[in-house]
DNA sequence: AAACTCACG
DNA sequence: ACGTACGTGAGTTTT
């Protein structure tokens, strides 16, 4: 007989690990779904380890509370489930449901008594049972055949402990069944199980593992040591009795097993998909098999081939009040999708080229609707003009913290529209692929690239206006696209020979370092590898561990800083994670991305980051090392092209001024209009010295306090920048506020503020929204009342750089000079200046940059010029 | 894919 | 009591 593999999961047990074990997650709705998501997680894992053919979940019928970690002395109390859990509940059995899941409850039974039952009544059969659980307690349940597995929710990765009969014995000393008579000993009070008082845990097996029982152990209780022990359980013995058969888990409840015929072929149905759309796990998803995916035609795209009625069509279009479109480049394939009234186009052209010169024809045209602006203007490089309404920008504003804000994402958020992803759709082919498959298929597929956004501009621009971000979109966020295009296209010139020759003198001395720590460390090992390291340092080396990570020693900078001056090889390490670093993240990975012209052209993204901060990637150009020298100095392969010079101009300390400006601070702004040293200036008035007094410890405490305040101050976090005590720290924050008192007034506002409206804004109404202010969670809701207070500050310092660079950039065109933008690095700029240009570049600089927003204190600008960046900076 | 570490503002 | 500074992206190792 072939054994069938049954797998019987512990509902509620397992949903409730998986949310605290999954970091906050909602859907679009506002739902919470991070325990939904770690419940599937855990069931796939599962599923596919156990090779499951039969699995169902057990569920109590009364919510159940949860254990809570033990505090102090005293046993772990049972809490209700907070909100945000208890909202999953009937979500997840709704996703169970559509995967054709069984769920079993029976009035009157827990969710234990079901799968002690239907584990017995399996294996009876002679099936192979896996029962799911978080909870210890159902180890009792363990046998030759029913595994018991219990997922650590270690975050991400969740790892599992399974136990057979034998593995039970092993770890707990005890068999299952005495599992029982352990728990009713001990009693478990958020349980209700009383046990006999003054018999803990070490007594408890001392004696299950003497005596088998607590009827054998009753029955020799004279011999039981010690004897304190001994009365207790003579005292208490009808106690025990009782706890036993409360501990004792039912494996004879009246259940009914429920028709699991079908197995598990169902799972994958159309209505689980449509489930996990509206959960937007995208993860997920990728299990679907494709080709059950249904596609909803939105309106499917007419192939157009004829040069002259596609030119006519477009003209047609430009009649309209509003139309969309949308480039297609890859290899090989080439076209416009585009959209207006009800009707959809595909005009493909015969080269990248004709497709470019489609362009023109779309000069002065009407609003436009189109997704991803900035990244189609490179196969399509339209005239800059306001009438250009980008879905994903807007959708961007409207709500900053999505990942994706591609057509699918914004037909769910603001269509209320379920639509296959691209991911869905194509899984790894190309829309070339598709075209040659299926025709018909991929028309319909490019009609979502164009009449979505058609469809959703309006919806956008109504829900712009409506939270007063019109103008945000409108005179920041699109014209920013096209000068972000236009940085991307210029690119910035890098010395190829230059850099090789300075990853070449770093290698000698990384070689060098290496031999060096594996002399001290008396063998050879991977020092980048921190679980080697780890071991080396911590249990060979016996150096003091400062801190532990969830997966072993902590050998970050903060801890081997601390061993650096007692111990030569913390030194080393760091120097040699330092050289190591400039090799292969500056030296060797920027060289993979200098193109045939010298230059590299990096990305910069404009709808990423959670504050309205631009980020850039392939490669990173906004962290190119500047701190150390020796990092410094790659700067000086980053070179103008030859007639020009760098002029490179950045805000003194912006944010700070952004602060004194919001908060309206007296203090503050007197500070910044007298002093020119804001740092020295705080340290003066938050320490009661005279400025000419001021120590540089007491100047550098209050930058530290400065940027603490910056980043939504907490005693803990200043204690770690300086190094100091908690109460140190506190009696710092004290003074501080002490010293500016508005200062306080205005973070406790945008707290207050976030709190009632779900989100905090710039000064240029730029939307941060915080769903951790709402959680039940303090670590979270801490870290929400954090970004309650910065996100204004770092934000409105994003709006005013922006604002700066579309001027600047506007000013280079509008005056003829050659000089180009060419970096943005959050509160500087760089520019490639011809060299007749120079005086004008700086002054267009000084000028823009100061005034792109009128403050109550003075922007400041910092400008140098340099023939590389190291002599810009 | 996740964890860790580290570069920048 | 909880366990942290805010915002990013990339390389390496480990799972």
């Amino acid at each position: 007989m072939i054994s069938k593999k049954v797998v019987l999961i512990d509902g509620h047990s397992i949903l409730n690990r998986a949310f605290y074990g999954v970091p906050i997650l909602t859907n679009s709705e506002g739902l919470h779904t991070n325990g939904i998501y770690g419940f599937l997680n855990i069931m796939f894992k599962a599923i596919e380890e156990e090779k499951a053919e039969t699995l169902i979940v057990a569920f109590d019928l009364k919510a159940p509370t949860f254990r809570h970690k033990m505090y102090g002395a005293y046993k772990g109390t049972r809490k209700p489930m907070p909100q945000e859990l208890h909202e999953q509940v009937p979500v997840l059995k709704e996703v169970l449901q559509a995967m054709e899941i069984p769920i079993v409850t029976k009035e009157g039974y827990e969710a234990d008594d079901i799968l002690g039952s239907l584990s017995r009544i399996y294996e009876e059969q002679g099936c192979d049972v896996t029962v799911i659980s978080g909870d210890r307690d159902l180890l009792q349940l363990a046998t030759e055949k029913v595994k018991i597995s219990i997922p650590k929710t270690k975050a991400g990765g969740t790892q599992v402990e399974n136990y057979y009969a034998e593995d039970v014995l092993k770890t707990y000393q005890v068999t299952p069944t005495q599992f029982i008579d352990l728990k009713a000993l001990m009693g478990d009070a958020s349980d209700n199980i009383p046990g006999v008082p003054g018999i803990g845990e070490k007594t408890a097996t001392k004696i299950i593992t003497a005596y088998g029982s607590i009827e054998e152990a009753h029955a020799h209780v004279d011999d039981i040591k010690p004897a304190r022990a001994a009365n207790n359980l003579r005292e208490h013995y009808d106690m025990a009795v009782m706890s036993k058969k409360l501990a004792a888990i039912d494996t004879h409840a009246p259940i009914e097993i429920p028709d699991t015929s079908a197995g598990l072929e169902n799972m994958y149905s159309q209505s689980a998909y449509q489930m996990m759309k509206r959960l937007e796990f995208k993860n997920i998803l990728n299990r679907f098999d494709q080709e059950n995916v249904a596609v909803p035609v939105l309106s499917a795209a007419v192939e157009l081939t004829d040069r002259n009625e596609q030119q006519q069509k477009i003209f047609e279009a430009m009649s309209r009040p509003m139309f969309s479109a949308y480039p297609i480049c890859e290899d090989g394939l080439w076209g416009l999708v585009m959209a207006y009234d009800d009707k959809c186009f595909w005009m493909p052209t015969k080269s990248a080229d004709d497709l470019n010169g489609m362009a023109g024809w779309f000069d002065g045209h009407p609003d436009m609707a189109v997704m991803d602006l900035k990244e189609r203007l490179h196969y399509f490089p339209l005239k800059e003009s306001d009438n250009v309404l980008d879905i994903s920008l807007m959708a961007y504003l409207l709500n900053p913290l999505k990942d994706s804000y591609d057509y699918d994402d914004i037909a769910r958020d603001y269509l209320g529209m379920t639509l296959p992803s691209r991911a869905d759709l194509y899984g790894k082919k190309k829309l070339s692929e598709i075209f040659s498959e299926d025709r018909t298929k991929a028309l319909t597929w490019l009609g979502y690239y164009a009449s979505l956004p058609l469809k959703a501009a309006p919806e956008l621009r109504a829900a712009l206006e409506k939270e007063n971000m019109w103008e945000l979109y409108r005179e920041i966020e699109l014209p920013l696209s096209f000068s972000l295009y236009r940085m991307e296209i210029a690119g910035i010139r890098v010395e190829r020979e230059a850099l090789r020759e300075y990853g070449d003198h770093l290698v000698g001395r990384i070689q060098e370092l290496e031999q060096e720590i594996y002399a001290l460390a008396g063998e050879e090992f991977n020092i980048l590898s921190p679980k080697q390291l780890g071991t080396i340092l911590f249990e060979k080396l016996h150096l003091p561990y400062g801190k532990k990570t969830k997966t072993g020693y902590s050998t970050s900078a903060s801890v081997l800083e601390k061993l650096q001056d007692e111990k030569p090889i913390a030194r080393l390490v760091l120097e040699y994670r330092q050289l190591t670093k400039l090799k292969s993240t500056y030296a060797d990975g920027l060289a993979n991305f200098i193109s045939e012209d010298e230059r590299i052209h990096g990305k910069f993204h404009q709808t990423i980051t959670a504050t309205g901060r631009i980020s850039s990637t392939e490669p990173n150009l906004q962290n190119i090392p500047v701190r150390v020298e020796l990092g410094r100095r790659i700067r000086k392969v980053f070179v103008p092209k030859d007639g020009c010079v760098f002029v490179d101009a950045d805000y003194s300390q912006i944010e700070l001024r952004v602060l004194a400006h919001m908060s309206g601070d007296e203090n503050l702004i007197e500070a910044y209009k007298q002093a020119e040293d804001i740092h020295r200036m705080t340290a003066s008035q938050v320490f009661h010295t005279p400025l000419e007094e001021v120590t540089s410890q007491q100047r550098s405490n209050a930058k530290a306090v400065n940027f603490g305040i910056i980043y939504g101050i907490s005693s803990f976090g200043l204690s770690q920048g300086l190094s100091i005590t908690r109460k140190e720290a506190e009696v710092y924050i004290k003074q501080y506020f002490a010293a500016y008192p508005k200062i306080k007034d205005f973070l406790d506002g945008l707290v207050a503020e976030g709190k009632e409206k779900g989100s905090v804004y710039t000064l240029f109404h730029r939307k941060r929204p915080i769903p951790e202010l709402f959680s039940s969670n303090f670590m979270q809701r801490s870290f929400g009342e954090r970004v309650a207070m910065n996100s204004p500050i770092q934000g409105t310092a994003a709006d005013i750089i922006k604002i700066a660079m579309i001027h600047v950039d506007r000013r280079l065109r509008e005056e003829g000079l050659k000089s180009r933008l060419v970096l943005q690095i959050h509160d500087e700029l760089l520019i490639e200046a011809a060299m007749d240009e120079v005086e004008t570049v700086k002054q267009i600089l000084h000028d823009e940059m100061s005034h792109a927003a009128k403050l109550k204190v003075p922007l400041e600008i910092d400008i140098n010029t340099g023939t590389d960046w190291y002599e810009a900076k």
